[in-house]
DNA sequence: GCGACAG
DNA sequence: ATCTTGTCGC
């Protein structure tokens, strides 16, 4: 039910290595980063949004993606909500063909994605990816490729820093705090520019301390947009909803694939 | 040449 | 990402 707009974006993984940078120019050209949501950013959180203390209709969809892997196989999960409610849960198993290489994630996981939102019955208002959007090098991360894909609403949310510079030092930061991530010299835009953010989604009054996230624009959202989804996405934990659901899916759906392969 | 590098 | 025991704290 839900296919690529754009097959040409399609990531395929036989690509060299320079036909998937040039392809990732042409999806950053198209990747929108202003914000064109199909409905209210403060309507996606657990909280009611203050500025709008009467959202009419219905919260929009949510879907949080991740993968876990088996071998050379991998299972992508999808999880779909509506508010706190679970209205979808789908995943896909398929063969990996290329290995894990810094800015390339898009082509090692991408076709599974896309494999596993063609079994969606749903259409999600908005991804939540797990990695990098504008916060990579050609401003083409999997959330900026998928998004493009789908020519849908996108975020990326990752664990760690791939390119760009904190504004701020973001060590040992209270829960809530963000810094802008801006444009350096490795990545395709000019410097100073607001790739995204640092995120400090939670933290600890003492040790260990807590590293933030990072999250990004995939495609039709701002970097402040991005940051302002996740925090309302977030319940408590260090990682948004949407992920840590589509995470615990994937987990179990990897264990039910390993094994009815054994007995 | 050296260092950095989402999942 | 994945492989894993123990440990701290609410």
């Amino acid at each position: 039910m839900v296919d690529p707009v754009r097959p040409a974006y399609l990531p395929d993984p036989a690509l060299d290595r320079d036909a998937m940078e040039a392809l990732q120019r042409d999806i950053a050209d198209a990747a929108r980063f202003a914000d064109d949501l199909p409905f209210d950013p403060g309507s996606v959180g657990i909280d009611p949004d203050p500025r709008d203390p009467d959202p009419s209709g219905d919260p929009p969809l949510v879907a949080g993606v991740d993968q876990a892997f088996l071998d050379d196989r991998v299972v992508s999960a999808v999880v779909v909500r509506r508010g706190d409610e679970v209205i979808e849960r789908t995943y896909a198993l398929t063969d990996l063909s290329i290995p894990y290489i810094p800015g390339l994630l898009a082509f090692r996981e991408g076709g599974p994605i896309v494999d596993a939102l063609a079994t969606l019955e749903s259409e999600p208002d908005l991804y939540v990816l797990d990695g990098s959007g504008r916060i990579h090098y050609q401003q083409a991360g999997i959330a900026v490729h998928v998004g493009v894909l789908f020519d849908a609403p996108a975020v990326g949310v990752a664990k760690s820093l791939l390119c760009g510079t904190p504004e701020a030092s973001v060590d040992g930061r209270p829960a809530g705090w963000r810094t802008p991530i801006v444009a350096d010299g490795s990545v395709d835009a000019p410097a100073g520019t607001a790739i995204g953010y640092a995120y400090q989604s939670r933290q600890y009054d003492s040790s260990p301390v807590i590293n933030p996230l990072y999250v990004s624009p995939g495609h039709r959202v701002s970097s402040e947009t991005t940051v302002d989804l996740v925090a309302a996405l977030c319940d408590g934990y260090k990682l948004p909803e949407p992920t840590r659901l589509a995470d615990a899916y994937a987990d179990e759906a990897k264990a039910e694939v390993a094994d009815d392969r054994d007995g």
